[in-house]
DNA sequence: AGCACGCCGACT
DNA sequence: GTCGGCGTGCTC
């Protein structure tokens, strides 16, 4: 028997080896076997079973593995994402499993167990009456009664004797580092509102269903109803929710309606999400909760998929394999039949358009639960209060922050922390220099004092003086922790918390900021848009956004979009209880279309503003986007390289538009050169398979390293 | 990923 | 002469 084996390093190549006779019976697809590798000893994944091979064959050392843990589904899933983005099998494999069930010969990830005692002998009757030792005795009673014992509730002496003489016996059993079994409340029903789009959701004939619901509107009870009528029919379901959110509270929610949960995310330790990965291998839950590859859980039956907060960028992988939840869902929606549900008060510009389009079912939940209103929202004109000398707050807003203290009310910050990438801009006007051929905005690079266009490679020297007024332009870049230190001078009795990627390093401090700023041991919480999603402080009342415009200069074709994302969902921070919420939002471009419509919290009026320029310039959901990444020591070589796979690409593709190679954004990263090549393209299939090919052909060159990035989340 | 092989310069 | 630097290629 020959086995082909994908090896747990990233090489693009799969091993055969020969099982000999003994290790025949348990071979199985799926199950990870231990082989000889050159001179290592590594782990792997059987992927194929045959009778012979044109190698000389080692045989394997070991099977791994008593159960498959990539099943056929998954097997053939991984195939499908390795080929659609362009990437190594064995990463894909790898992402779908926990720490403790990947490929990996220094696993250390422990099964725990408990150690129990149990009667074994048939007299025993007969051996209480007959023995003196009273302790003994109590074990004996104790076990007749009760079947088993932890063998720490006696002492190991009695324990030891009695095994001696054939009474008892030890034996140990799994346990789950996580286990609760609570009781069961009943589902909350549903108001009109939600009753109408449960009712629509279920009427459906498509496959995919945008459910568009604003902040409140209780689009979470219609995701449990939904769950409840999975579980009814015999069917599992699977919930994803952005990493950030899953927090104790959201869970706890469902935990009060369902058992058998399972939940994945990077909150737990190694051990605890190995546990709740093998409950569902074990097949003893029926609905996992958790972040992005969550969606590789492996359920069988699985009745309904939702993904929460849909738009959010964490459904994408930011590293290989890129995989896009989403799409992995829709997939998995297809071979077991079942409905994937998309929830966002602000869906993504593309999924909106094919859910308008017809291809995805539309549902609008526009009443919000509790009838709480929406907070007032304040657009300030930044360039009015440069005029005034006012560089970081606006007099509105320090104003605001003041009565808010007096009040003691709560207030939050945010500061989008991402006004690293600099880009200049006319103090007087607010004008930005865009690229003439993309509508994006140039980076200014300090090190060649150029603006580039990270799309097309457009280039030029004009940085000093603004196009429109002749103003000397300013370098934008501003951070959390210098608006604190700025709120420390100007409120000094005020305790400032900051909440950014600096300030939560490690495990739990997130939560504990979080802890923090709700039993009011802080005022004022500054941070970057990790504060922006789910949380619920009642007594915050204002809102302030520190620059709106930071992420409206990114050199991404999505920046308006995810200006409107972000300022709508952090406005929905303000307010939340009876006390009136207010929203100021500093901006230098205070006519934005995705900055006024937010304020009059008008999704579908944006939409129709964001997609004529999408349609206009071709970009998603008019053309799919693949950028390719291509890297190398030497700057020379690897932009010669880069030209010749943009040739190659150019020579391949008919009506696609190939941009680049141009400088990438990060354009040297540990004395490594980028350039970037960006296709914008609408037949998929075509691309995919000459990525491939590039891929192929570029592996073998030892020189540049290749990655590439279907659909890329940001630019 | 890790290890051998091989082709160069530097050194007791 | 030989030690060791790392670029290249291979592992069923």
């Amino acid at each position: 028997m020959v086995i082909s084996v994908l090896v747990e390093i990233n090489i693009d190549k799969v091993f055969d080896y020969n099982v000999p006779d003994n290790l025949k019976e348990n071979i199985c697809l799926g199950k990870r076997v231990l082989v000889p590798f050159g001179k290592q000893v590594l782990e792997g994944f059987i992927i194929d079973i045959k009778n012979k091979s044109n190698y000389e064959l080692k045989d394997i050392i070991s099977i791994v593995d008593n159960e498959s843990i990539l099943n056929d589904e998954l097997l053939s899933l991984g195939k499908e994402i390795s080929k659609s983005n362009v990437c190594n099998l064995t990463s894909v494999y790898q992402s779908m499993l926990p720490v403790g069930l990947k490929a990996s010969k220094n696993r250390k990830v422990s099964i725990r167990k408990n150690t129990y005692i149990r009667l074994i002998s048939d007299d025993v009757i007969e051996f209480i009456s007959n023995t003196r030792s009273l302790k003994q005795k109590e074990i004996v009673s104790y076990l007749l009664k009760n079947k088993n014992a932890l063998t720490t509730t006696f002492d190991s002496s009695s324990i030891n004797a009695l095994i001696k003489k054939g009474i008892i016996e030890k034996y140990s059993e799994e346990y789950y580092r996580l286990n609760d079994n609570n009781s069961i409340e009943d589902l909350v029903t549903l108001n009109e509102y939600q009753i109408k789009a449960y009712n629509e959701i279920k009427e459906s004939s498509k496959d995919v269903i945008l459910l568009n619901g604003v902040t409140g509107s209780g689009k979470t009870e219609i995701y449990m109803h939904l769950i409840k009528d999975a579980l009814d029919n015999k069917k599992s379901a699977i919930l994803l929710v952005p990493e950030i959110s899953l927090t104790p509270q959201i869970i706890g929610r469902f935990k009060k309606h369902f058992n058998n949960i399972a939940v994945l995310h990077s909150g737990l330790s190694q051990g605890e999400k190995y546990d709740e990965y093998r409950k569902i291998l074990n097949k003893e839950v029926n609905i996992v909760i958790g972040a992005r590859s969550a969606i590789f859980a492996p359920l069988n039956d699985l009745g309904v998929i939702i993904i929460d907060e849909e738009h959010s960028q964490t459904y994408k992988q930011d590293h290989n394999p890129r995989y896009n939840a989403i799409d992995v869902a829709i997939i998995r929606g297809k071979t077991h039949n079942c409905k994937v549900i998309l929830g966002s008060a602000t869906p993504m510009v593309e999924d909106y358009a094919r859910a308008k389009k017809g291809y995805y079912e539309l549902v609008k939940l526009d009443k919000r639960a509790n009838n709480a209103s929406l907070p007032l929202i304040n657009i300030v004109d930044m360039t009015k209060e440069t005029k005034k000398g006012n560089k970081i707050f606006s007099e509105e807003l320090l104003l605001s922050i003041e009565d808010r203290l007096n009040k003691h009310e709560q207030i939050m910050l945010l500061l989008n922390k991402r006004g690293y990438s600099n880009y200049l801009m006319c103090p007087n006007c607010g004008e930005v220099k865009k690229c003439p051929n993309c509508d994006i905005t140039l980076t200014y690079h300090k090190t060649s004092n150029m603006n580039r266009c990270h799309y097309c490679g457009y280039a030029d020297n004009n940085k000093e003086i603004c196009s429109k007024c002749n103003t000397k332009l300013v370098n934008m870049g501003l951070g959390t922790e210098k608006v604190e230190e700025e709120i420390n001078k100007l409120f000094p009795d005020a305790k400032v918390l900051r909440m950014d990627i600096d300030t939560t390093g490690n495990k739990g401090s997130h939560q504990k900021i979080i802890d923090k700023f709700m039993n009011h041991e802080a005022d004022i919480l500054v941070g970057t848009q990790m504060i922006s999603k789910g949380l619920d402080f009642p007594l915050v009342t204002l809102v302030g956004v520190i620059n709106a415009d930071t992420i409206l200069n990114l050199p991404d074709f999505r920046s308006s979009e995810r200006t409107y994302d972000l300022i709508s969902q952090v406005s929905g921070r303000a307010g939340r209880s009876n006390l009136k919420g207010k929203v100021v939002i500093q901006t230098y471009n205070p006519d934005n279309y995705a900055i006024k419509l937010v304020s009059s919290n008008n999704y579908e009026d944006f939409y129709n503003e964001e997609i004529t320029i999408r349609k206009k310039l071709y970009y998603p959901p008019y053309s799919f986007i693949a950028l390719i990444k291509v890297g190398g020591k030497d700057f020379n070589s690897t932009i010669k390289e880069a030209n010749k796979i943009g040739d190659y690409l150019r020579r391949n593709v008919d009506k696609e538009i190939v941009l680049g190679p141009s400088v990438a954004s990060l354009s040297k990263i540990n004395n490594i050169y980028y350039f970037e090549i960006i296709i914008k393209y609408r037949d998929k299939d075509n691309i995919v398979n000459i990525l491939n090919d590039v891929r192929k052909i570029t592996l073998s060159n030892s020189k540049i390293n290749v990655q590439f990035d279907i659909n890329p989340i940001s630019l």
